[in-house]
DNA sequence: CAGCATCCCTCATGATACTG
DNA sequence: CAGTATCATGAGGGATGCTG
């Protein structure tokens, strides 16, 4: 018989806090957000063409789900035409780094798989 | 004519290094196999029952994923009943600060919100 | 124990078209 | 420009049952 070690991990408190993460970096486009809103703020046909691929409905959806969640800002400009302007609040710009560091290890991974495949030159 | 301004974020190289980044993280259940195998090896029973609510199914699913992605390294143990330990390789370590970033983020903007709602007390 | 096979079903995404 | 409405699709996820 085989015993079942108890986990030293500690769980979450209350209830997941890893639930918490899930819903933040939540949907297909969620990081490419925040990374596109890094250095300054974007409006959001910008933000449209600086994130290939992803349609007007997913990057509005997004938007407003991390404008909820405290994330992002949202600034309407009074000009003609209207203009919207989407920017990082304080905490969103804390998740930068995070993103960062999770591309930095896909890229090393990447590099770590084609050389074990041996397409290194 | 509002004129479309270029972005100062520099897009990643080749193509797309947050999709490398997507695929890492994808998946529900993902950031939970990482948090769980941060301190020692775990078994796939045992992290079956330190994950809530995930499927054998999908728990099966996101660990093959990460195996063959790198960041997560099986290993058979030849004993009876056979058991299998899973744990993080090195790149898979340099995960667990960015998620943790991550829920600390999240945990952050959990409280803000309940004071800005008025739920402080 | 450690999974794989199957069936089902929901939700997120994509495309298209329209509004203020 | 900055979205919303609607429809269609399909991949991911849950439950159950079976194997080595």
């Amino acid at each position: 018989m085989v015993k079942v070690r108890k986990s030293k991990v500690t769980p979450p408190p209350t209830e997941c806090p890893l639930s918490g993460c899930m819903k933040l970096i939540r949907g297909a486009w969620t990081p490419h957000v925040i990374w596109y809103l890094k250095a300054e703020p974007r409006r959001f046909s910008e933000l449209k063409s600086d994130i290939k691929g992803v349609s007007a409905k997913v990057l509005s959806t997004r938007l407003k789900e991390l404008e909820e969640a405290g994330v992002v800002l949202r600034e309407a400009m009074n000009t003609s035409p209207p203009t919207v302007e989407y920017s990082l609040t304080e905490l969103g710009r804390e998740l930068q780094p995070a993103i960062a560091a999770i591309v930095s290890v896909s890229e090393k991974l990447k590099k770590q798989k084609y050389a074990r495949l041996g397409y290194a030159r």
